[in-house]
DNA sequence: ATGCATGCAAAGCATTTGCAATCAA
DNA sequence: TTGATTGCAAATGCTTTGCATGCAT
């Protein structure tokens, strides 16, 4: 799927060196797999791995893991964005939690369809998101009980 | 397709108030119309037409004009959020230029075919974004030249 | 007359930045 | 050694809010 190790050695790939906090910030990243997580979680998840991190340092160190494509990053709803670590190479979109963040890939694309009806429109595609929304089972039970 | 005054009626039924600014900024989003524009834009062309209009004001009456169905907001890129007068009731999406933030309506919507290889995912829908980007033809000349 | 709506200024929140010190290579 | 990286604190940008005043109904 994807390990810390790839991550490390496209890091230095890109010219990027292996401090103790990026090391840090990727193990909370793998840790929250499978999670849409805001900044200030991985922030608190950083800090119990490797206490003497800032918190400029993580927003600075996501950027660079989103250039590089070892991240995605997105906003459920208003206020924070969030960020999560691809394991999955191929193209893909997400169900998303947006009360817990949990997401599950889908495969399937829109756009492969769409393409020939929007050839007739004053447009150059650039990109696009497709993401659905809903609550995963554990968070429905929560709301019964 | 919609008028303003199918728009005010909408508010009084909702016990909203006419007042002058929430008229003038109504009608900046009639001049906006096939565009995603932000609080600052509209906040503009407001002035225009009302200069006694607050900042606060056109905050507050964008997310009333959201909440009854009025207006889309979305964001387009990180940063300010954008909005659009709805000039069409039925479910549609949009594909949206980037650069000057205008759109053009998308019929198709992926999610029915899609229901199916939802069901057996540990998730109950709520909600979908569905939006292309690209840059129309307009902002590529400008490219260009 | 009543309470919804506004203006103003201040606060809030997520994120970014400048700069000096530090550290990986 | 050297430039990338960090910590810190301050700044930024968008948006929200509290409160007193004003205005639509």
């Amino acid at each position: 799927m994807i390990s810390k190790e790839s991550i490390e050695e496209k890091l230095k790939d890109n010219n990027y060196k292996l401090t103790p906090q990026r090391k840090a910030i990727i193990e909370a990243l793998f840790d929250c797999k499978g999670h849409f997580v805001t900044a200030e979680e991985i922030f608190i998840k950083t800090m119990g791995k490797y206490p003497q991190t800032n918190f400029s340092t993580v927003y600075r160190n996501l950027e660079i893991l989103e250039e590089i494509d070892i991240i995605h990053k997105t906003s459920i709803k208003d206020g924070a964005a969030v960020y999560e670590l691809i394991c999955d190479d191929s193209h893909h979109h997400h169900i998303i939690c947006s009360k817990c963040g949990k997401t599950e890939i889908i495969k399937f694309c829109p756009l492969e369809q769409m393409k020939i009806s929007i050839e007739d429109k004053d447009f150059t595609l650039t990109g696009h998101k497709f993401e659905l929304y809903g609550h995963c089972n554990k968070c429905k039970e929560k709301e019964t009980s």
